[in-house]
RNA sequence: GGGUCGGUAGCUCAGUGGUUUAGAGCGCCUGGCUCUUAACCAGGCGGUCGAGGGUUCGAAUCCCUCCCGACCCGCCA
């Protein structure tokens, strides 16, 4: 049996006070407060009086973040979520005793009356001052404190608004992104995590073991099969939030898990989705940024999409005004090639072969073998993608990029897809859904032709998926967003872990 | 997978052309103080310098290996 010794894990002095306490009858973890109002309500109704003349008894409880000790009497300022006031404690206050014990970052409670200090300050005149709960570690305050991003403090770095904010914000847009969706009648439903076959995209996927079958399984890379399982089954308008996990290196806009979009809807198209894909996105960032025009702190890149930095390993950035006020244009991967690019690329004078020279010169691999399509999509992701700023629609993209889109029903070797692009980054991606179960097992078996030649990413047979296919999935469009990415750009952030309560740790 | 930078007191960091006793601020401890605002005043404690090995009369400092972290590249959303 280990013997836990709480002097090898905590702050010996905090752990002496902590004794000190408990030897006079103090409870350092009383179970409960109920304070009478928030801090910040507190402050709201008396901020503006100058002669409080009102004894209303207030409790209030918060964390500490200032003690000023002078013997004899002491002020306490202490912030809860709403606000931070200060508590005045003197020889008549119950509990000032124990003054000695409290320390910065302690969690307490008080009882008092709302008065001015002799320099004018708010506060509450305490009458008692109860212990809530006793901290073990120390921490400095802020103006002493770094903000870094190690995960075993990520729960302290809370407190600072910088960390906080971001991560709260993306909260708020979840929620906002439920009730609007709600609100067009969509169903949120939930779908394994763990699956036989990881499929829906192209992506590395975690790998573990079912110990009750003795099978591998996958944790999902996608929503989409099982989504689209659902419309066979008849549910027409549904949808999911939630992670998704992809076993891929991490940066500035890669988690390892992150959190996803998807929607589902019978008997629409990807230009239906545009539609819906506009509202909810502009609607999002209002309700998050407050404002359809966001600045936004973009990495700067060099002419190979590298991202620039300093002698310091800081990213230098500059200042763009996002504005997502609809409708956004609409442009295939060509016209935005020849739109972005230096040299106004027009890919539509290159043969093949003149095609692949160029997208090989400016960054292009192609690992599963060369197509002029995916010459295109290789050129457009690197001379176009980096350069857009406000949202933009990339739409009918060539066949070979994905196995899960319906045929363009105008453009021969196009689909009915499109990317939503923003600051140079994907946030979306759309398709008219294939719901042909040949030309699906076709372009499965395409898929695994392609892994069998070096593309590790390329799909895996889904048997069971085709088999629901086979039962008859209505004509439908899907849609899927990055709600990190998006949440990036409503609040500012330059990587992804601000927006991210636990960022994964990298290695 | 490749590269850059970093790891020194509880926290944030300085110190490294090799030298006796490794520093600062904050925190902490003792004492004082009844209107402070990072309170103040006086005194004090605190580090096998990420781990291991090597070079050397002598290593936080030079070399090697490893661990951990941040960032960049490739890939991916």
């Amino acid at each position: 049996m280990t013997e836990f010794d709480p002097a090898d894990h905590f702050a010996p002095d905090r752990l002496e006070k902590l004794g000190r306490l408990r030897e006079a009858g103090v409870d350092p973890y009383p179970p409960a407060f109920r304070p009478s109002r928030s801090v910040g309500g507190f402050v709201d109704e008396y901020e503006d009086i100058e002669e409080i003349e009102d004894d209303t008894t207030h409790r209030l409880a918060g964390r500490v973040h200032r003690i000023n000790d002078l013997g004899g009497i002491a002020f306490v300022e202490i912030e809860d979520e709403s606000g931070a006031v200060q508590l005045i404690l003197d020889e008549d206050t119950d509990g000032y005793e124990h003054i000695d014990e409290l320390d910065f970052i302690d969690i307490v409670g008080a009882e008092g009356e709302a008065v001015r200090s002799n320099t004018g300050e708010l506060s509450l005149h305490a009458d008692s001052f109860t212990f809530l709960t006793k901290t073990l570690k120390h921490h400095n305050p802020p103006s002493q404190s770094e903000l870094g991003d190690r995960y075993e403090t990520r729960a302290v770095k809370f407190w600072w608004g910088e960390v906080r904010d971001p991560v709260e914000t993306r909260y708020r847009m979840t929620r906002q992104l439920r009730r609007f969706l709600d609100d067009c009648g969509f169903l949120e439903v939930e779908t394994p995590v763990l699956q036989n076959v990881a499929g829906g995209t192209d992506a590395t996927p975690f790998e573990t073991h079912l110990e009750a079958k003795d099978q591998e399984m996958y944790l999902r890379i996608a929503t989409e099969l099982h989504l689209k399982r659902l419309l066979v089954g008849g549910f027409e308008k549904v949808y999911e939030v939630g992670p998704v996990f992809r076993n891929e290196d991490i940066d500035v806009t890669h988690n390892p898990e992150f959190t996803m979009l998807e929607l589902y809807q019978a008997y629409a198209d990807y230009t239906d989705m545009m539609d819906l894909t506009e509202d909810l996105v502009a609607h999002l960032v209002e309700a998050a940024a407050g404002d359809l025009v966001v600045t936004y702190d973009n990495p700067l890149r060099d002419a190979d999409g590298n991202v620039r930095t300093d002698e310091e390993n800081d990213v230098l950035t500059e200042p763009v005004e996002i504005d997502f006020s609809p409708p956004w244009p609409r442009m295939t991967p060509e016209e935005a090639i020849e739109r972005y690019s230096d040299e106004s690329i027009d890919v539509t004078e290159c043969d093949d072969e003149e095609l692949r020279e160029l997208a090989l010169a400016h960054g292009g691999e192609f690992p599963g073998g060369y197509s002029r399509g995916l010459g295109i999509v290789e050129l457009f992701e690197n001379v176009a993608e980096y350069e857009i700023v406000d949202p933009t629609f990339v739409v009918d993209h060539p066949k070979e990029t994905t196995p899960l889109c319906k045929d363009h029903r105008e453009k021969e070797g196009r689909i009915e897809r499109f990317e939503l692009f923003a600051a140079g980054f994907e946030l979306a991606n759309a398709y008219t859904e294939l719901n042909d179960p040949v030309e699906q097992g076709e372009l499965f078996a395409e898929q695994v032709a392609r892994r069998e030649a070096g593309d590790e990413e390329a799909h895996q047979m889904d048997e069971d998926f085709l088999d629901a296919l086979a039962h008859g999935m209505p004509p439908a469009g899907g849609l899927g967003v990055g709600i990190d990415r998006l949440a990036m750009l409503a609040t500012n952030s330059q990587t992804i872990k601000d927006v991210i309560a636990f960022p994964i740790r990298g290695e």
